[in-house]
DNA sequence: TATTGTTATACTCTATAACTATA
DNA sequence: TATAGTTATAGAGTATAACAATA
């Protein structure tokens, strides 16, 4: 047996799959324009409407100077919307586009095809508590 | 409760664990002059002394231009020496220097120490768990 | 023809510094 | 002083093209 050392570790593994993975959403993704991020992005917005770009630098766990990037990606796609705060003039509320959420429809079920494909080996029983381990290491 | 549509995809989780788990070896490592993906190459060579070029390509996944890359900066550290094959003269096999395998002692402490620190949250039969799960979605 | 190994290069992701405007 | 938001930029990771030497 090789790479016995590597195989020990869970993180080469983490790293492995999450790679694997990754670069299939990428892939999946590409046809409609959209990444990974901005991906989630759109998922956040669909899902709590005016939040700010903070909010999202904070949620994904982002930096703020690459959240400006992304939106202003998306706001040129046509898929954002920029709302000003009426009491905080620093801050500006973000909404989706009809377009947006139409495409979000889209990538949501491209999504979850690419994922009933790339875990195809892990039943659901298997997926749901992969799933349940992964979030209790990143969440706090 | 929000983010639910992120939630529940595999995806999302295995991206923020990945990220959060690797962000933290790099910076463990990076006191020693190592990364993830060269950790990775002295492993594979210090259980498989003679691997080539393209044997770690394949074993790791990776583009064999980013392996010349690495080694080569692997050679400039001095922690890898090449050897010619004798028969086929496009081959060269790759060993590790003694002060290659002493980091890589050093090296492997501290990734055993990351790895306990940031999958603290599971006790040994859920990382165990995890990481047969995860070695099952990406291998073959 | 195919494989090994390499250089050059491009693109994305992630990170920091520096800045503005508002609070 | 601190926060929201932005621009510019640098580094690491990942990808392709093109090539030389050898099989």
């Amino acid at each position: 047996m090789q790479g016995t050392t590597l195989n020990s570790l869970i993180g080469y593994h983490l790293r492995r799959t999450s790679t694997l993975v990754t670069s299939h959403l990428v892939d999946t993704l590409k046809p409609l324009g959209l990444r990974p991020v901005t991906f989630s992005i759109l998922c956040l917005l669909r899902e709590a409407p005016g939040l700010t770009s903070s909010d999202i630098t904070r949620r994904l766990g982002l930096k703020s100077a690459n959240t400006a990037t992304l939106l202003g990606e998306l706001e040129a796609r046509g898929w954002i919307e920029r709302r000003d705060d009426e009491k905080d003039r620093r801050v500006t509320h973000l909404h989706l586009t009809d377009t947006a959420v139409t495409t979000l429809e889209e990538a949501l079920t491209l999504a979850r095809e690419h994922e009933e494909d790339r875990f195809s080996a892990l039943d659901s029983t298997e997926r749901q508590t992969l799933k349940a381990l992964l979030a209790r290491v990143w969440q706090e």
